[in-house]
RNA sequence: GCCGCCAUAGCUCAGUUGGUUAGAGCGCUAGAUUGUGGAUCUAGAGGUCCCCCGUUCGAGCCGGGGUGGCGGUA
């Protein structure tokens, strides 16, 4: 048991880097992989089946919990890590996603935002000091400073105003986390697509002193390539040892392209959402298992995948499962999914470790586009 | 047997006083999905408008006959 969040870098590969994130909870394999729980569940899944994937950690959300079923209650009853049965690390967001993505009403103060529930359109209203008193009472590992994310493309003048209160709001919430040994705060760098902003706010926010730094604001809705210019752009500005963590993303080309410069921690909903819909994340590229010409394929998903679900069961099982609106085709996908992005994590972690990212990188690339043109 | 109602996309149905290339929902075929609403969005394929004859410049629509279905009735 450490007394603090610390981070271990045991190998870099330009600038990538391979470590431990020390928790009291448990250690993290870095670069990780975050499966997305955000009601207090990985959808489909149970918990001990998403450790078995290869899971260290997971993130679930401030916005969802504090609506239902309430922070005081899961408090009361023990905390998030005993109300889940999930005693390994938790991160939770802060809400601010949540609040500009879903909510029907929304308004945007110095104070915070006060807005309506998606769910029963209560109102509400979240600052900075109740969404970290909100991660306090869950018993989070890795609590995320309260944040503004704006969607993209937007002009300068927003993205610059947001990125100017999401400072502001990290200097509140960091004095609001105040002093919980064992448990991490980490703060969020926005600024949109402007590298100037960007560089602004990692400084400003390294000046605040977080123990983990968060890229948020991206993927949503730019190229590829901003996102990565905006991540070469914001990690030369971050302390070399804390964390590094991209927000939201993403495909499973996302993660190789960010974590080779240099980022260390990324959770999305994209292997869980997807799976849900029919999509299957492979060594041989995306898999639509709702397309026809799965419905006669007695091949399984993959062969070589560490889930018994991707190696046993026919293309053509899945097909009729997703078609029909089975829950075990949701159970399965996920799962499915979700082992391959921590597969795809180890494979990086063990590259970086042997110095031979790049041919990883290339390898696993081509590996998706072979499987792809061939029809897998 | 007689009377009434009905027949339009795979299914359930719209379709104005007769007027360009006949529509919707669902389904189907694909695509999207990035700090999660099991959500949502986009595109595409698919038609002997039951059949025949007639009226008309022009018929899914009007008239006649037929076929099939449903209901009522002796």
């Amino acid at each position: 048991m450490t007394d603090a969040i610390t981070l271990s870098i045991h190998a870099r590969d330009g600038a990538a880097r391979q470590g431990t994130l020390h928790t009291p909870r448990g250690d993290i394999r870095t670069p990780a992989f975050m499966p997305v729980g955000t009601a207090a569940t990985v959808k489909a899944m149970r918990p001990e089946d998403v450790r078995a994937t290869g899971a260290d950690v997971v993130l679930s959300n401030t916005y969802h919990l504090m609506l239902a079923p309430g922070a005081e209650r899961i408090a009361a009853l023990g905390g998030l890590h005993r109300f889940m049965n999930w005693p390994h690390p938790i991160l939770t967001d802060s809400g601010g996603f949540q609040v500009m993505s879903l909510s029907k009403l929304r308004k945007v103060s110095e104070n915070g935002v006060t807005f309506q529930s998606h769910t029963d359109g209560s109102r509400h209203e979240l600052t900075p000091e109740r969404s970290m008193e909100i991660q306090r009472l869950l018993g989070s590992d890795i609590q995320m400073q309260f944040d503004e994310c704006v969607n993209l493309p937007c002009p300068p003048e927003e993205a610059e105003r947001a990125m100017r209160l999401s400072l502001r709001w990290a200097e509140r919430s960091k004095a609001a986390f105040g002093e919980q040994p064992g448990r991490a705060a980490f703060g969020i760098v926005q600024g949109g697509v402007e590298k100037d902003l960007r560089i602004e706010s990692a400084r400003a926010l390294v000046g605040i002193g977080f123990h983990g730094y968060a890229i948020g604001g991206l993927a949503v809705g730019e190229p590829q390539a901003d996102m990565l210019a905006m991540i070469e752009t914001v990690i030369p500005h971050l302390p070399d040892d804390k964390p590094r963590y991209l927000m939201g993303v993403g495909t499973p080309d996302d993660l190789l392209q960010s974590l080779r410069r240099g980022v260390d921690m990324f959770d999305c909903v994209m292997p869980t959402r997807a799976g849900r819909h029919g999509m299957a994340f492979t060594r041989h590229g995306r898999m639509n298992l709702r397309n026809a010409r799965f419905a006669d394929d007695p091949r399984p998903i993959d062969p070589l995948s560490t889930s018994p679900m991707a190696r046993i069961y026919s293309r053509a099982y899945w097909r009729h499962l997703v078609k029909s609106g089975e829950i075990l085709a949701m159970m399965g996908l996920t799962e499915i999914n979700l082992a391959y992005y921590q597969e795809l994590m180890a494979g990086a972690r063990a590259a970086i470790a042997e110095g031979r990212l790049d041919a990883y990188v290339e390898d696993t690339r081509r590996g998706w586009a072979e499987g792809e043109s061939a029809g897998a």
